[in-house]
DNA sequence: TTGTTCCATACGTCTGTGCGAATATATGCA
DNA sequence: TGCATATATTCGCACAGACGTATGGAACAA
């Protein structure tokens, strides 16, 4: 029960749902562009990674001096299932696809 | 965005979790019986029964004193799904099938 | 009307969490 | 070593939410 419960409250905030959301159509992103495409502090987005990790959603892997964080293959069928589902239910938000937008011109001026 | 949050919200509880499994089960039941089942005290199931009926995940019924609730069918294909996985997920807890046991002891002795 | 039962809500308290600001840590380069 | 950049963490504050206890309100019966 405890991992369901994990789950959903990673998942029941709005910057953390832009996160997953932004993770989702780009792949792998370090923190700065995270930070350039959603308008967040840096800190505000480390949090939010770092709960997103606690919570076995996000993996992160340092390349240099960047961190490049991006979604977690979901082993179990049921919380694949889940984040389809939710995926296809934030792709439809204004906001989401605003930072699909941002996202494309932030990945062509590299950090 | 609101909607999602305040959905995924509602079910980031093992309370409000196993108060959805078990009307998921039984159809609609009164609060006391509620009560009974999940060993809660009477306020805190009427709170959660609150909460999830801000959601939009739950309605009620006023039968003489006893208020029943129930699960709300939901219109929304995306959000039908995500139930649906949910209550995959809680299926198999633990507290859930204990939950279920406990709920045909409750029914077979009534109010 | 009075009392009883079932349920909802208010109150005080405690914990968890989000935030900005500041600081710490880590890597790479000169 | 010293410095710059990228990221993580800490601190203090504010607020939401979960809880038990107590209280309020609604329906029904006598």
């Amino acid at each position: 029960m405890t991992d369901t419960i994990t789950l959903f409250k990673a998942l029941s905030d709005g910057a953390r749902l832009r996160i997953v959301a932004l993770l989702s159509d780009a792949g792998e992103l370090c923190v700065c562009d995270i930070e350039k495409v959603l308008g967040f502090s840096q800190p505000k987005v480390s949090r939010h990674l770092s709960y997103l990790k606690r919570a076995g959603l996000v993996r992160s892997r340092r390349h240099g001096v960047w961190m490049y964080y991006a979604l977690v293959a979901q082993e179990d069928h049921k919380r694949r299932q889940l984040l389809e589902v939710l995926l296809s239910m934030t792709a439809s938000e204004q906001s989401v696809q605003q930072d699909r937008r941002q996202l494309q011109e932030v990945l062509c001026t590299p950090c």
